[in-house]
DNA sequence: GGTATTAGGAACCGATCAGTCAAAAACACC
DNA sequence: GGTGTTTTTGACTGATCGGTTCCTAATACC
């Protein structure tokens, strides 16, 4: 009884999470999002509320693919022993500035930086990504040959660490270190939590 | 032979720095600068170039300052031994949040995130503070008790590992931890790298 | 005190910002 | 095919952005 909507809502928000990844909040501009999304200024508006519930949109979208993916890359089993899990996300860090020259570092940590103080729907959103995150560490410590003898309490502290190593290395990353030297800090990190045998 | 300037530059450069610091490098406006340096439109421009250069003479405060602060704390043998000046650093990260709500984070993690990527010129300016940050990490080793028997590149690639740990420390502040998670995360690094006996 | 030179300040600039609105278009239902 | 409902579209809005200009004020030198 209605005209239907022309373009898929999930995808459009996938474009424009692309966007903001690339160019914050602040940078990414109502034309960018919009020439990314292919749709035009009143479609967005009739869709989402404004920017910012776009931008919330958008970084749900990331949790539930991209940060979805290194949670299921760290959880399951088929990856070998738990600390290679853990070497092989942290390998992928450098390994995005290698392969495609992709400066867009993560997009959670970028969302913590620049929008996490000022708005608090986003900062709780942030805390509930990274405790994922916390998490899939854990699971992964659960399931290395490493930390078999380490009791609860000193995974869920090393656990905690490797999150703050990760967003460290993003921020490196960002940084303009080398794919060399941010594999070689990531080999360290992993050393530093004797995490070195499964590697 | 001409009219002398009524402002301190470097006076005006740290109040420019805390809104660069507090709010980003787009979040602040020129009228935000020019209420916190106390100055009107035109002295701004005649004093510096453009925001960008403004900004760029802020990030350089910083690293004289703030920066300049950390690796003298990190390398002062006054502080006690070197793994118990590490282990101060990374309390003052909790320490500062818990005292006053300071939220801001370091200037030089905010300026890796969101202008280094496109910016050649605060990318060069933010790599080389952060290389002092790694030379500091490593005097701190060079002075630890704990790290003594440690050889040269264990060394180096243990002060690397803290210089990441250290930026995500401030990426999780930023995100919204507690104190009390900040401190317990930042225990978690230093008895990861084996620096707990110095605390 | 006259003059050259620079700082200070406010009005002003075009550009761009996020957000609105009304008319045209495309469908479902009858 | 007419009617009602929703989407689409692009022009439009007021605000704010960074940056410029131009005039006045204040100093140093002669």
């Amino acid at each position: 009884m209605a005209r239907p909507r022309e373009f898929d809502v999930d995808e459009a928000v996938g474009k424009a999470m692309l966007v903001f990844w690339e160019k914050g909040y602040d940078g990414a501009s109502l034309a960018d999002l919009l020439a990314a999304m292919g749709i035009a200024r009143g479609s967005l508006y009739k869709a989402f509320l404004d920017k910012r519930s776009l931008y919330l949109s958008a970084l749900r979208h990331y949790d539930g693919t991209v940060v979805a993916d290194a949670v299921c890359l760290l959880e399951d089993d088929a990856g070998g022993d738990g600390a290679r899990r853990i070497a092989a996300l942290l390998h992928t860090i450098g390994e995005a500035v290698a392969r495609r020259r992709d400066r867009r570092g993560c997009f959670l940590c970028n969302a913590a930086v620049d929008r996490a103080p000022f708005d608090a729907e986003v900062e709780s959103l942030v805390t509930t990504m990274m405790r994922r995150l916390d998490r899939a560490f854990r699971a992964a410590l659960d399931g290395a040959a490493a930390a078999a003898a380490w009791d609860v309490n000193r995974r869920d502290r090393v656990a905690g660490g490797l999150t703050a190593a990760y967003m460290g290395l993003r921020v490196l990353a960002k940084a303009g270190r080398t794919p060399g030297q941010l594999e070689e800090t990531a080999q360290a990190i992993l050393a530093e939590a004797g995490l070195t045998a499964g590697t």
